[in-house]
DNA sequence: ACCGGAGCCTGTTAGC
DNA sequence: TGCTAACAGGCTCCGG
């Protein structure tokens, strides 16, 4: 599952392969990847664009192209975006193809087909909703200690509000929540300040232990050259059900909240 | 304001 | 062994 850090190894794998290059096509065969507009004005609107920056938000990758157009990507579940030869063998499961005048494609393979493609002059239409970046300066303590106060939801399926945080999905969530000592049931409007200041220091380590480690290939995600990430050796709960808490050997618990699995340890968190 | 469920998808896995 | 049904999950929309 593509969350912050994926996309920003993805990013980061990107700009050096793509800044400056131009697109020359654009071809897919499953029109739903395209979110809007339209295939052919897709196609239209993309052709001969220069690729100026590539960056992240939330989940969305940004290509800033010549003309004032924005191209965003959303991995969703299983998105991966590779870079390859053109004359390398199709995958069935790629369903966007972007040209490159360097004789380069970017395939965007996505086995389950929720991930989509945008392409917009105003982005803010597309991204507007979306939370603070967790681990910009401007997402102080305070600001999160704001956005906590007077929510009666619990902290699980609220960390995964895109509109409270932006980024953080089913594997951070737990992790943060872990390195933040909160049970994943705990009501927001019911942490002390101190664990206020537990969970952000908690966020921003589980996101920025998944970037050092280039991404968590749990299922589907791969690099951009289609490596593995590292993040999987490194979870402290997710998907550890049953094995025993890395701080007091308590067997990892699951659960499902606002039909998510989730793993906690019944012991450290409270 | 918040919650739960449906829907979008396909490959894997649990259960019979 | 071979089949089907359940499951995984980011996000949006809908109804309560």
């Amino acid at each position: 599952m593509p969350e912050l850090p994926e996309v920003e190894t993805t990013v980061r794998a990107l700009r050096p392969l793509l800044v400056n290059q131009a697109i020359t096509y654009v071809h897919n065969n499953w029109p739903r990847h395209i979110a809007t507009p339209s295939l052919a004005e897709t196609q239209y609107r993309l052709h001969g664009r220069h690729i100026q920056a590539i960056n992240r938000r939330a989940k969305y990758l940004v290509f800033t192209l010549s003309g004032g157009e924005t191209l965003l990507i959303h991995l969703k579940m299983s998105g991966r975006l590779l870079v390859v030869d053109r004359h390398e063998t199709a995958d069935k499961h790629v369903h966007t193809v972007f040209g490159l005048k360097n004789g380069q494609e970017l395939r965007f393979w996505d086995q389950r087909k929720f991930g989509r493609v945008y392409v917009t002059r105003h982005p803010e239409q597309v991204l507007g909703r979306l939370g603070p970046e967790p681990l910009e300066t401007a997402f102080t303590i305070q600001v999160l200690a704001q956005r906590l106060h007077g929510r009666s939801r619990l902290l699980k399926p609220l960390l995964l509000d895109q509109a409270f945080v932006a980024g953080i999905g089913n594997i951070y969530a737990d992790e943060s929540l872990f390195y933040a000592r909160l049970h994943p049931q705990r009501l927001a409007n019911t942490l002390t300040s101190a664990e206020v200041t537990a969970l952000h220091t908690a966020i921003q380590k589980a996101l920025t232990l998944g970037i050092e480690r280039e991404g968590a290939s749990i299922d589907l995600y791969v690099k951009p050259d289609g490596s593995k990430g590292d993040m999987q050796n490194a979870v402290a709960v997710f998907r550890r059900t049953g094995l025993p808490c890395k701080e007091c050997g308590t067997p990892i618990e699951r659960m499902v909240l606002g039909g998510r699995s989730t793993h906690f340890c019944p012991n450290c968190q409270t």
